[in-house]
RNA sequence: GCCCCAGUGGCGAAAUGGUAUACGCAUCGGACUUAAAAUCCGACGUUGCGAGACAUGUGGGUUCGAUUCCCACCUGGGGCACCA
């Protein structure tokens, strides 16, 4: 049984262990390590040179055209072509990195470097992302201002970062928290929210729909040229200025409004539905979320919708994220249908949204939420004709509708979101006690309440057809509701419909309907049927049907809904909105930027029992009358003002770095209109594509949609008003994998600490113990509750920088996932060492590399492994690069000397990976510049080809025999050699063979007589 | 339920239609050493004395030839989920 110690153990501990001892015992000295050897201790020293020589040299300068930031060379960066790459923003947490936190700033050094010896102008820089409810709940904990805590952790996080050697321009960092960063995060609301977006605006792109400054309708509606909703009879002068703003508000990309939102108890605030679960919980503490009737501020995302999935098709991204993007925007074709309502006062219009207009004729009831409006028209007693069976069920055992819808209201309110929308309930509902008549069929439909339809996805109206939807079938099964087929399945094309007794019929796009014809009517005009049709087909005639009847139109809806923008919370961007005596808002003057936060007695967030739905927010910054009320002139005479007390989401400040790291210092812009061209527009370079945008952007798979939906929709704002001129903010993304870990248990299922569990091998099966005791492993994320950190700060102190970066970029495919382990380190600081023996004597010191010319093996592996490697690097495949670089070492290893003229290439192509022993050895090979400013290595063709291949023989596919041939033999040739081995003859069994594939020179496939 | 991705030695993995297991870890053997560490050289899918046979989650298919392409299934991971 042997065994072996999972944990950290390096020979340098063992020596370090042994040092102890023999010194306790008075015996001779430790056998020293050459002075020279490439150890922990070596590589820190070289290390901490490269990186101070680094920052003084400014090696990772990136050089803007003109401004601060210019290299003086005059023009465009001295011609180089610009390449941006960048990593997802940092959230600075107090609880520091452990080492899977680096992997995704590592690949991007590497792309960055390789890039940088490529001769581009690279612009790779690092920024925090400081708002956000952790800082504040960690601030919360310590008792210190958030500001305070959030500083130290963006000193610590920086201090760890600058370990790892990463080549940022360290002159464009910044926080969101910044006054000159936030000034400009309030400056971009204050331009969607006096924009509107026009659905026929033709952009430059050729593409239709633009945001435009609101001003321009404000003009259409004083020129007439467009109706006012609302007020269609009245001119715009008419109006007075509350009833303007409330008109604006309804076009405003960022607007005011009273709608149902997620409403936190637990933690106080109102979140966007990207940040609510599947469970209904919030997806930061896992509260509960209600849904409540609020006043809000939302984004108009939806407006966007189309172009934020078309232009998904510009984009270098994983599919996947891309697939992720469309499911959850979720555009859906269908049409709106106008069903007429009789109430007590008036007929009234309920818009209904059905992706499927064919099956109108099997509707048999209509459904609308609870939060419709149709409700508060309800009649004043139950309908004489309801079902007297039903009646209870129908009725709900209240005496008047009006009373029952109220009920069913509040009840609905109660409910958690994930109550109301659990699949497996049974469906709920009362009857409303009115009907809306079938604008085909002309049938009268009784009209449900209920709480599967939801008020805000379509018109918060449904046409139930039972014999299509099973969720309506199901609602008609309990309500004793008829159930008319109208689609047959075209599999089921002969089947009668008694087959579908009993059930819905899951109208699938693929079948034929029925029972689908109308006469020709007085009020509707022409006869209809759909009779026979197939469904794409009946839906394109109906809905041609619908418009020439005025009663429905073609729609598109969306399952997006408006992004919910402001948070009751204290630490983030206060809005720059004042209101007036009259609560009219005005965004302020770019003056009058930024709004800073105020101090306030308390900071902690008004959170409530987590169930409780029934509280609301109260915003952190109302606690400081003196802020919020205030005399400002804004344009007419000093007036009393009050200020929004409300906080942006965390999503605002990271919404739009990318755009800062390009012109950080700007106190004019928010990022000068040149440099943004110059780095991000279309075609800037041959990577970006027609879309433009970041050339590469890293980060983890877990913002697919939230981050990058709300990036890519102010930037496309952006792009409409003229700020930027690329399309799209990222045009490649790339997701990094995750590392994860071993975690272990003992026999009570117990974390214990990982670090000091033992492994023990017998034969084939490998057991654990912790102290003694049998110990269980298990796999997943590394964590300070599984006992299984592993802090990058471990890691230098044990290998060194470099080391840690070749292990982390060799352990696999930079997109997958896969565990730590610690004990698979030292192969890559092993490699580290035979190149450093290749280079210089370990004892002395002394360079050793010869000039003289290496062998034609040599020379061909050379030039083979930077075509490979060059490859690998374009294709961000750092893993099997680095395994190209290890074979090429230990031939040199094998070679009596080292000729200069290969480990040089060799050291150059290391760099990316492993820049600070690269560095130091390229100085003592005798070079004044750093590796940063020198050449990536061109193959030379002439050693590319081999002298001798391989040529395999097969018979039906399977290897009979090998031949060594010259790369440029002839098939004829090739194929007489092969038939000639008695090998293959054997096969043959004397027979002539039925079949010769001859690829030479690498392959002969005989097939035999059968 | 719907959609997407993955499954290869003891382990991390390589090979994208043409020699399966490159490279690294672990393990074993050898050289060097008084000894150990380090270093260098070598072995290392299973089975068989051997020729060989069998092996890329399982079962089929296409092909002269399949880890790679197609179909079905199993397992694991991820996304969405009363969206009309």
């Amino acid at each position: 049984m042997v065994v072996v110690r999972a944990t950290v153990s390096t020979y340098m501990e063992i020596m370090r262990h042994m040092a102890f001892e023999q010194g306790n015992n008075g015996q001779a000295d430790v056998p020293a390590e050459p002075e020279y050897r490439y150890n922990a201790e070596l590589a820190q020293k070289i290390e901490d040179k490269w990186q101070n020589r680094w920052q003084q040299q400014g090696s990772f300068w990136a050089a803007n055209l003109d401004g601060k930031l210019t290299d003086g060379s005059g023009k465009h960066a001295d011609g180089r072509t610009p390449y941006f790459v960048m990593d997802m923003f940092p959230y600075p947490s107090g609880k520091g990195l452990h080492v899977g936190h680096p992997l995704g700033y590592i690949a991007t050094d590497v792309v960055s470097r390789y890039h940088r010896m490529k001769g581009e102008n690279v612009l790779h820089a690092m920024g925090y992302d400081a708002f956000g409810l952790p800082a504040e709940q960690y601030a919360v904990q310590t008792g210190q201002h958030p500001r305070i805590t959030t500083e130290q952790n963006i000193a610590n996080m920086r201090r760890q970062l600058h370990r790892l050697g990463l080549s940022f321009d360290d002159r464009r960092s910044f926080a969101t928290i910044d006054p000159g960063y936030m000034r400009w995060t309030q400056w971009i609301f204050t331009k969607i929210y006096n924009s509107w977006y026009d659905p026929e605006f033709v952009r430059k792109d050729g593409g239709t729909g633009s945001a435009r400054p609101i001003d321009e309708l404000v003009g259409a509606f004083k020129s007439g040229k467009r109706t006012i909703p609302g007020h269609e009879t009245e001119s715009w002068e008419s109006l007075d200025a509350l009833e303007q703003s409330d008109v604006l508000n309804d076009f405003r990309l960022a607007y005011i409004s009273k709608s149902p939102v997620n409403w936190c108890p637990g933690l106080g605030t109102v979140l966007a539905n990207e940040e609510v679960t599947s469970e209904g919980r919030s997806e930061r503490g896992n509260f509960p979320v209600f849904q409540r009737e609020l006043r809000q501020w939302s984004m108009r995302i939806t407006a966007y919708g189309h172009r934020l999935i078309a232009d998904l098709d510009m984009l270098d991204w994983p599919e996947k994220v891309k697939l992720m993007q469309r499911n959850w925007i979720g555009e859906s074709h269908g049409a709106s249908v106008h069903f007429e309502v009789e109430t007590p006062s008036e007929p009234k219009d309920m818009k209904v949204y059905t992706t499927r207009p064919d099956t109108l004729f099997g509707t048999t009831f209509a459904v609308v939420s609870p939060e419709h409006s149709l409700l508060d028209s309800v009649p004043e007693d139950w309908p004489s004709d309801i079902p007297s069976e039903h009646r209870a069920l129908w009725t709900g055992g209240y005496a008047t509708p009006a009373e029952a819808v109220h009920a069913y209201r509040l009840e609905a309110e109660k409910k958690t979101s994930k109550d109301r929308v659990d699949e497996q309930n049974e469906k709920t509902g009362l009857f409303t006690g009115l009907y809306a008549t079938n604008p085909i069929t002309g049938a009268k439909l009784p009209i449900f309440t209920a709480d599967y339809v939801l008020m805000d996805y379509g018109t918060g109206a449904i046409m139930a057809v039972p014999g299509g939807d099973d969720r309506d079938y199901d609602f008609a099964t309990k309500y004793g509701l008829p159930v008319v087929y109208t689609v047959k399945p075209l599999a089921d094309a002969d089947d009668d419909l008694s087959n579908y007794e009993g059930k819905s019929a899951f109208v699938s796009h693929d079948g034929i309907v029925i029972n689908s014809s109308t006469e020709r009517t007085e009020r509707l005009g022409d006869a209809l049927s759909l009779d026979g049709l197939r469904v794409d087909d009946a839906i394109a005639r109906v809905t041609a049907w619908l418009q020439k009847a005025h009663v429905g139109e073609g729609t598109v809806s969306y399952r997006l809904r408006d992004w919910l923008f402001s948070r009751q919370r204290y630490w983030g961007e206060p809005f720059p909105v004042v209101y007036d005596d009259d609560n009219i808002p005005h965004t302020l003057p770019d003056n009058m930027l930024p709004v800073n936060l105020p101090e306030v007695p308390d900071y902690t967030p008004k959170t409530y029992d987590p169930e409780d739905a029934e509280t609301n927010p109260e915003a952190p910054l109302s606690r400081n009358d003196e802020w919020v009320h205030v005399t400002l002139d804004l344009g007419d005479g000093p007036k009393r003002y009050h200020r929004d007390t409300n906080t942006m989401p965390n999503w605002a400040g990271s919404c739009w770095y990318y755009l800062r790291y390009i012109d950080p210092d700007d106190s004019r812009h928010m990022v000068d209109p040149a440099e943004c061209e110059y780095w991000l527009g279309p075609h800037h370079n041959e990577t970006a594509g027609t879309s433009g945008g970041v050339d590469l952007y890293v980060g983890g798979v877990e913002h697919a949609v939230l981050h990058l939906l709300y990036s890519r929709f102010w930037h496309k704002i952006l792009y409409d008003l003229g700020f930027v001129d690329s399309m799209e903010p990222f045009h490649k993304l790339f997701n990094q994998g995750m590392i994860q870990a071993y975690a272990y248990t003992d026999s009570r299922g117990q974390y214990v600490p990982a670090a000091e569990v033992e492994e023990h091998q017998d034969g084939s099966d490998t057991t654990y113990t912790w102290n003694g005791e049998p110990a269980f492993r298990e796999f997943g994320k590394m964590g300070k509750s599984l006992k299984n950190i592993i802090t990058p700060d471990e890691m230098y102190g044990t290998y060194g920088a470099d080391t840690f970066r070749l292990y982390e970029m060799s352990m696999g495919p930079l997109s997958e996932s896969r565990p730590w382990n610690t004990r698979n380190v030292i192969g890559g600081m092993r490699f580290l060492q035979r190149l450093w023996r290749n280079v210089l004597d370990e004892n002395s010191g002394e360079v050793k590399v010869v000039d003289e010319q290496p062998d034609l093996k040599t020379l061909k592996l050379l030039h083979n492994t930077i075509h490979d490697v060059t490859e690998e690097m374009e294709a961000m495949r750092p893993n099997t690069a680095i395994s190209r670089l290890i074979v090429l070492n230990n031939h040199l290893t094998s070679l009596k000397a080292v000729p200069r003229s290969v480990v040089e290439p060799l050291v150059v192509m290391l760099a990316p990976v492993a820049p600070h022993i690269c560095e130091e050895l390229w100085e003592k090979l005798g070079h004044a510049d750093s590796l940063s400013s020198t050449q990536w290595p061109v193959a030379k063709e002439q050693y590319l080809g081999k002298d001798n291949v391989t040529a395999v023989v097969q018979v039906k596919g399977k290897i009979r025999g090998k031949l060594e041939v010259s790369p440029d033999i002839s098939a004829d040739e090739l194929q007489a050699l092969a038939l000639a081995l008695p090998a293959v003859q054997d096969h043959l069994g004397g027979k002539p063979p039925r079949k010769v594939i001859v690829k030479a020179p690498k392959i002969v496939s005989v097939v035999p007589q059968l």
